[in-house]
DNA sequence: AAATTTTTATTTGTCTGACATTTAAAAGTC
DNA sequence: GACTTTTAAATGTCAGACAAATAAAAATTT
């Protein structure tokens, strides 16, 4: 890795991005030492407060992890699933709140992925996933839950829908089109009726899943889908004509 | 926003993570500009290097973006799709050459996502990304190819597949997972008789998504990963047993 | 008066040098 | 040999300075 031209932009930047891709490249591998900021400052000619600051960058993306102390420094961190999932979800949902994208659009994209999981998660949920469900359906019928409670146990369940693919990259994929919907669906005032609607669709997607039915689940997942659109319709048009 | 106990760890991250929430929260709004870095560091009671630590941590998430000379500044940056895009793939593809993640499970997420998109691209693909994807099994059928020119062409025809679902949330979702299997992909060999089996499937799909058939896409994507597994199998052996 | 040029002030980018704090290893002591 | 103390190396933080870019204000010219 290592060279860097001085002309266009920032050096921290620069610098970055050289090691970025070192580590991309397998150049660097991981739990390897980076050199001491002192030895890169005189590497990359440049201070230290610069490399430092390259050195911050990286570890925004949990590319890198530092340690102080004698033999301490900069390691290349293994990027953890938990590292993805956080970083995934805050960027899918600025990058909702930030784009204007339909409620639609959203709602589409997550139930087209969720409906990828739903066969794997017929045929391999544990009875711990199910029972997680089961326990999200009996909170959210609760009657003194807030919409935020309800919109975020309604998250619990799905994720549990999810992780029941047993497959760690499609959680992490899906945590980031599961979870952004929150804010949207906050959005949304649930009746009464309507907690009852959706609470009798997680059930039989629960009992779906409990009977590895496979077809049921995904029908009931594409009358959620149908449903919480027209819930959105409505408030939107509630919007518009307020009296 | 903007409180700060000196007690546990980096006042950079802690002030990155506090301006960070602002803008989650909605309480800092698209390029509105930040207070100046003396007015910040005056604000926190810290320096002005640790100030630009924090914001260098941001600007790497693509959370603001800094502009020098006066009325410049950072400013809450509105993150595009294509800076998503970029993030995405780069902490995917780390996730996966980390984590011991068995081509199994990834090429299982991606097929599985990616038949996700398949009913939606049936109907409403473009002319314009049918002759990409067309475009591309033409490139795939050169004899001088080399195997990671082979890989390349073969993201982009499912990028063009997955963006057939006229669903940029999709399309986001879907490009870690179709960009990350790249460089798995780029260590198998792909024989002649590989490619064609593959050119063939490509084919099957494009002719599918022609005729707007959901249900021959998704035939064709399930025979494709069928056979992508079996060509990953073949290889471990041969990893096993070379003599 | 309008257009152009020059100046100025503000802000980020970078550098130097220093001190504080943490931490593991080396040295010393019991 | 086990424990304590010292030491050295590294990151974390600070202070003050200068460079460079840039927009607005001021001055000049047309």
């Amino acid at each position: 890795m290592k060279i860097d031209p001085q002309k266009p932009a920032d050096l921290s930047a620069q610098i970055a991005q050289a090691i970025r891709d070192a580590i991309i490249s397998g150049e660097l591998i991981v739990d390897e030492r980076l050199p001491s900021e002192a030895e890169l400052s005189d590497h990359f000619q440049v201070s230290r407060p610069t490399v430092r600051e390259a050195l911050k960058r990286l570890a925004a993306q949990s590319l890198i992890r530092t340690q102080r102390g004698a033999s301490g420094g900069a390691f290349v961190n293994r990027i953890s699933f938990e590292d993805a999932y956080s970083q995934q979800i805050t960027t899918s949902t600025l990058l909702l709140s930030m784009n204007e994208i339909s409620f639609d659009t959203a709602c589409e994209a997550r139930f087209a992925l969720e409906r990828a999981c739903a066969p794997l998660s017929a045929q391999r949920r544990t009875a711990d996933q199910l029972a997680t469900m089961r326990a999200e359906i009996f909170r959210q019928a609760q009657p003194g839950l807030t919409d935020e409670a309800f919109c975020s146990s309604d998250v619990a369940f799905h994720r549990a829908l999810v992780d029941g693919a047993s497959n760690p990259v499609l959680s992490y994929q899906l945590a980031g089109a599961v979870e952004a919907m929150q804010p949207l669906m906050n959005m949304i005032t649930f009746t009464a009726r309507s907690r009852e609607e959706i609470i009798g669709l997680h059930n039989r997607i629960a009992d779906a899943l409990e009977a590895r039915d496979e077809a049921k689940v995904d029908a009931a997942l594409v009358e959620l889908e149908n449903y919480t659109r027209k819930l959105a319709q409505d408030v939107a048009q509630q919007h518009r004509k307020p009296a």
